[in-house]
DNA sequence: AGCATTGGTTTCCTTTTGGAAACTACTTTC
DNA sequence: GAAAGTAGTTTCCAAAAGGAAACCAATGCT
């Protein structure tokens, strides 16, 4: 009797595969999570401020991270026209729907966090 | 009068923005979220099983990243002193408990095909 | 003997990612 | 007029990530 080669995986297995593939290609790259994090707090904020309180990001970089989200429509960005131009950037509804998976990261790394002092929390996980 | 450069951050946003960092350092590359869906679904499996079961991935990436996750207590590597020794992978408890993050990444993706179809799911979103 | 299967490792190569620094262009302030 | 702040873009480079293919050692099958 001859044993079945792989393809034993269920179609909602399959769907769930293409799903976690499709969100992690949106937010993928090294900011996208620390940026939107940092909307998800604040809802509106200028290039300058948000290049300052992501930590360690170059200008090129949250510019190039920013544009990705604008195509898909998790943040809009706003010209304003003022002395010297301002554009401010806004996490959009659709972007809000992230949170929950935002939330449940962060919750995880605190919680991990805490098990690297107490490791015998990780074996009654 | 001056404005504030930056720091005008609260502790607990810092403390989320930490663990978003720590968890997505761990979950890195571009297999794992991939392998831990398999993995919570199927309970254990043999590497050359995963191989396969992870469609696309190569040998050395699938050992790589097992490793990786061992070391960080998400899988157990079991051999098993079988007629050619075969070697199974499961999730622990404490990999478990990263099941919340995949099925809200899995939730949102399934949602953001639909909206592929229906895009006006997305402004009402 | 010869091939397949198990579970990897090693080598070599390409692509992707990301960072630093310089530069643009416009406006305001000193 | 010089400096500084706005919001980026461009260039150049280094490091990391990832893939294909070959290889290895042991065992089983025919």
């Amino acid at each position: 009797m001859k044993k079945k080669l792989s393809v034993n995986y269920s179609e909602t297995c399959k769907t769930r595969i293409t799903a976690i593939k499709d969100t992690m290609e949106i937010l993928s790259g090294k900011w996208k999570f620390h940026i939107l994090g940092t909307l998800l707090e604040t809802d509106r904020m200028r290039f300058m401020d948000l290049l300052r309180e992501v930590e360690g990001i170059g200008s090129k970089m949250l510019s190039k991270e920013l544009q990705d989200m604008e195509i898909n429509q998790l943040v809009t960005r706003t010209v304003q026209q003022t002395k010297p131009i301002t554009v401010v950037y806004e996490i959009t509804e659709y972007g809000k729907t992230l949170g929950p998976i935002i939330d449940e990261i962060a919750k995880w790394g605190i919680s991990y966090r805490n098990s690297l002092h107490n490791p015998q929390d990780r074996e009654t996980a």
